[in-house]
DNA sequence: AATTATTTTTAGACTTATCTAAATTTATTT
DNA sequence: AAATAAATTTAGATAAGTCTAAAAATAATT
């Protein structure tokens, strides 16, 4: 069907895109692929004369329907490698992207839907990212970083932006773990740090923390 | 590492060499790879210059150790796959070939290792093929009765259960000798009496000696 | 408005893997 | 042993994807 170099493109496109509504331009998409601004360009003019994204020169691109579907249909079969990838075969959290990058580039329709449905239908990757269903949707809802909760709201952790090692050994020593319930109690106004309340405890946690736990609202929950 | 076009010409390679020990000829292996020879002596150079196999001109190839251990790695990769999407994913034994010759060039040692271990260290694809170990050996040739094969079924003569005289003349009057490639075509129901097809003829062969012939099952695909 | 800086595109080259057609080597027949 | 056939290699071409360096277009400054 298509390339990898050319499901690479649509999807750093896609994500790209997603960030704010407007055209995506060059150097983006040459940074985000770690290749030259001029490779770009001849990728996007193949890409355009698929039809899989409308192209302006000069004036950046975006994706057609047919090009997002496709970006779609390979950021499904990422999410969904990651979760197999953690969940069976458990890896840890920061071990899967790179095997994803390549998982995500097979070619089987009846594979995909045959591992959603081992895997339990799955709504998120380990880090998070909410997984598109076979239509392209993504059913749950979007996920909110808990710097951007309000006093008394409540939640329920089922992602993190920040992946890292350090990161995760700070939220085990604070007993954390993906699908606990927390509730914002309180938010200082000096420096913007947070107390929350888990299931057993209430302590402070800082912006910096704040910023990399990712919360579904509870009123979401149904 | 390794590209899949490089892989794909050890694979074959390696399993044409396994057949016959000798040098493998150019025609075969572009067969095989549905390529043209021209494109195999190109590989193969390459091949070579990297100390993957040894090379006359117009002689043959022969892998490395080096090559051989690659293309065991590739056939691990391929067999545990398919064991996967046969055991896991509930696909058909013969739906999974086309898939497994992409998701064996997946790298990443952890992941093979961690997905052996997951699907129960098995010995054996779903074609009844060995699987090699992490070390790349194989656990031992199962060989079966050729009473217990199937229509269609095709193997390797490999050993005999009875060694008697008697029955050695028998098969020297049949022209059988070990490593013969042996399909069954009919089995008949009354007396379970087999007609087989091996390089030069096809005929009968009752129950008594059927069970008395050890095969190397070998199934079309990897 | 003119100049400078940045972004993007073009031109030309390189690598990998493939092909066709022709040349060469090896094998098989006469 | 010569002629013919088959297998293999070479030569030259093509497509995908990338690169560097230069040219062109757009944006930002003076
Ligand atoms: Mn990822
Ligand atoms: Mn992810
Ligand atoms: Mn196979
Ligand atoms: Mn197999």
């Amino acid at each position: 069907m298509y390339t990898q170099a050319e499901e690479n493109y649509l999807k750093v496109i896609f994500t790209l895109q997603k960030v704010k509504e407007e055209p995506v331009n060059t150097n983006l998409i040459a940074e985000k692929l770690s290749t030259k601004a001029s490779s770009v360009t001849d990728m996007i003019k193949k890409l355009s004369a698929k039809k899989l994204l409308s192209y302006q020169p000069y004036q950046g691109v975006m994706l057609t329907k047919t090009g997002r579907s496709i970006a779609l249909k390979v950021l499904r079969k990422h999410r969904l490698w990651e979760f197999f990838l953690v969940d069976k075969l458990h890896f840890k959290w920061d071990e899967v992207h790179e095997i994803a990058e390549q998982l995500e580039h097979i070619q089987s329709d009846s594979l995909v839907d045959k591992l959603d449905y081992f895997l339990g239908l799955p709504k998120y990757d380990p880090h998070g990212d909410p997984i598109p269903d076979k239509a392209g949707n993504f059913t749950g809802e979007e996920l909110i970083s808990l710097k951007d909760m309000e006093i008394g709201e409540r939640g329920i952790l089922k992602g993190l932006k920040d992946s890292s090692n350090v990161f995760l050994k700070y939220l085990d020593r604070k007993n954390m773990v993906i699908d606990d319930q927390i509730e914002v109690v309180e938010i200082e106004n000096f420096d913007r740090s947070v107390l929350i309340k888990t299931n057993w405890e209430t302590f402070y946690i800082s912006e910096q923390v704040a910023k990399n736990l990712l919360i579904k609202r509870k009123s979401d929950e149904l």
